[in-house]
DNA sequence: AACCTCTACGTGATTTTATAACGTTTCGCT
DNA sequence: AGCGAAACGTTATAAAATCACGTAGAGGTT
């Protein structure tokens, strides 16, 4: 929020998520890739939606669609629960976050310009939520799938478990 | 519920929960090995918890706790959410059902002898639910999160798609 | 600019899903 | 028979999601 540094790649090597990383550089260059997405598509990232992504982006953590709205009445938007999952409706539709079933909730994604359907570990100590590359699980799945003649149209993968920073805050 | 055949091994070939099967036989060997592992396990198989297991068992499909409930209200127990909800905490908390998370809802475990991770396919036109073997897609996964550090848990697979028989009703 | 239309927004009300809290009953054990 | 733990039944409430309806704003057409 507070930087006005150009969105260019950033060069703090980050491995997932989960490692230290500028967070502010990082929340920049996903706003940016996100209208840059609407831009070319012609869809509205409306000030309500934009805030939404905003939130969830602040966060590397799924928050709750009330979370979310709790946040929203405090910035003056609207305050009724439909406002909040319109928006959050928008942003999973194309891509730009997803929704974490385990959780009822929601995570700003962090690859927006790759189209995916990714795989996300959730670190049940402090709720940080990383996407992981889903490609190996789901062909795997699709395998079982062929051979009993199921046609596979979307796939959910989440793993719950502990993420190293929390690992080592244990340990200690 | 109506023959009283010996519980063996069915002999009908069945190659996943879609396949046409014998279900009157395949509900009751279900039935049965529940009933053995709580007798090995020490624990208690109450009316309530084998009515809902039974419910479950019927459907090869997810119901939701309170489709559950209205069932339990007609054979003529407790009518208040807390009674389904128990039972099915029991039952999935022992593996003998498990919850499908895309669909807030229930389906009755079909290998309930071997303790398993399952993936699901999900018709999403008839809700019919099948386990497949989550072993590979879980491997994949497991690489993924050593690569980051993070310590898998609980793995959850959930597909969505068109089971082998609505695709052929909608051929025709 | 005036008009039209479609999309998005704001709000009130309601539905669906899930838990909390508390007293009573039943089970398994000694 | 008596004890303690587990399970049940019920009331009440919380949390998550949707419906319905009117209003406002963006974009295109004339």
């Amino acid at each position: 929020m507070t930087s006005n540094a150009p969105p260019e790649p950033s060069e703090t090597a980050k491995k997932s998520e989960f490692d230290e990383h500028d967070h502010d550089l990082c929340v920049e260059e996903a706003i940016e890739a996100v209208e840059t997405r609407c831009d070319e598509a012609g869809l509205r990232l409306t000030p309500v939606r934009r805030k939404v992504l905003e939130l969830l982006l602040e966060e590397h953590r799924a928050m709750g669609a009330y979370g979310i709205l709790d946040r929203l009445r405090e910035a003056g938007f609207g305050s009724q629960p439909p406002v909040a999952y319109r928006a959050l409706d928008f942003l999973v539709e194309h891509g730009f976050v997803h929704r974490i079933e385990r959780l009822n909730a929601f995570v700003a994604c962090t690859h927006p310009s790759e189209s995916h359907s990714p795989a996300f570990m959730i670190c049940r100590l402090c709720d940080t939520v990383a996407e992981a590359n889903s490609g190996p699980a789901k062909e795997a799945l699709g395998d079982a799938a062929n051979a009993v003649g199921f046609q596979i149209e979307q796939t959910l993968v989440e793993a719950e478990g502990i993420c190293p920073t929390c690992a080592e805050k244990a340990e200690a």
